[in-house]
DNA sequence: CAATAATTTCTCTGATTTCAGAAATATGAA
DNA sequence: TTCATATTTCTGAAATCAGAGAAATTATTG
């Protein structure tokens, strides 16, 4: 698919985002491209409408994959995968987050503990507490993160539009 | 303040997380090392415990004050600036939050509208409406931010405590 | 208003990351 | 199995970023 001016502007707007979000600008790219796209297209479309290397495109593609933002389709008839994006932007950010979440904090809590145990041993309550305090907020934030995925998309959408009422409302709890 | 080795290893641990937070790594353990004193302390005293360049202290305290995790305080009779960090986890959770919100959104509304303004005009609704979607999201999440501001921070761990059973809540409005 | 101490900004180097092109591998049809 | 083509992995160049040290600026005290 060959793409308008505008379509560019908003595709490298979307790049630079994504280079302040830890994701490459190409990949964003590609990301931004596909959710353009009315239909499924193969990696070599890509390439030509981004003037990206296909090595470039593919490393992207397999990010997008792991982010589960984007689907592979097959055409029959034509042997060559095509893509396509998710195009529920409140599901999309869901992903975003989900995956950012577990990237960054994986593997944390158990790095935590382990220094926790440290401190305790050596009887350093200070920097034991201190420490507490941290592991309970990561193996919160991945409590959160575990019921979360139980939920539906729109629940989030509903959540995040009432914005602050929904605030004040768990203040009355 | 000299710290044991359990600490060191938190530290090191803190700031291969901030890495990942697209924070670099010697502000994160700058911010490390704060998190576990006692009391306040001075740049000189952070750079002989991390082994960091003076400059890079100074760079990465200024970092930290914009993400409002860390204050000055001084001392009377020294002229020296001393910093702690703000102690409680879930406030600390907030800022960063709150701050990494701004930066990842930053003019990204604006863009989206002045791509979307563009899409209209050369009448291309479906480009148009996926823009719209976006410009959606983006300013929602907007939205909640400037909401979230509002409230203390007891409600927020009140909240990711509830965990799932929040969102069972919402389910049923 | 010096003199000196504290802090910030500037510049340069080394490390890391991104990305194009080449080489290798995998897949499917005949 | 062989051929053609799609896809991935490897490699190196270019760009970007982190962080040290020097230079400049700011603040404090006598």
């Amino acid at each position: 698919m060959q793409i308008s001016d505008t379509q560019k502007r908003f595709i490298r707007r979307w790049g630079e985002m994504g280079t302040r979000w830890g994701i490459a600008r190409s990949t964003a790219m590609v990301h931004g491209y596909l959710y353009l796209c009315r239909e499924a297209v193969n990696a070599e479309d890509i390439c030509s409408a981004l003037e990206l290397a296909r090595s470039n495109v593919s490393t992207s593609l397999k990010e997008l994959e792991q982010f589960r933002l984007v689907e592979r389709e097959s055409k029959s008839g034509d042997r060559r995968t095509f893509y396509v994006a998710v195009s529920d932007v409140w599901e999309m950010a869901r992903r975003i987050l989900e995956e950012r979440r577990r990237r960054e904090t994986e593997g944390a809590v158990a790095a935590v503990n382990e220094c926790l145990r440290a401190a305790k041993e050596e009887g350093d309550s200070f920097t034991a507490a201190r420490m507490e305090a941290m592991q309970e907020l990561l193996s919160t934030a991945e409590n959160v993160a575990d019921a979360a995925r139980r939920y539906p998309t729109s629940l989030f959408r509903k959540a995040a539009l009432m914005g602050g009422k929904l605030l004040g409302l768990i203040a009355k709890l």
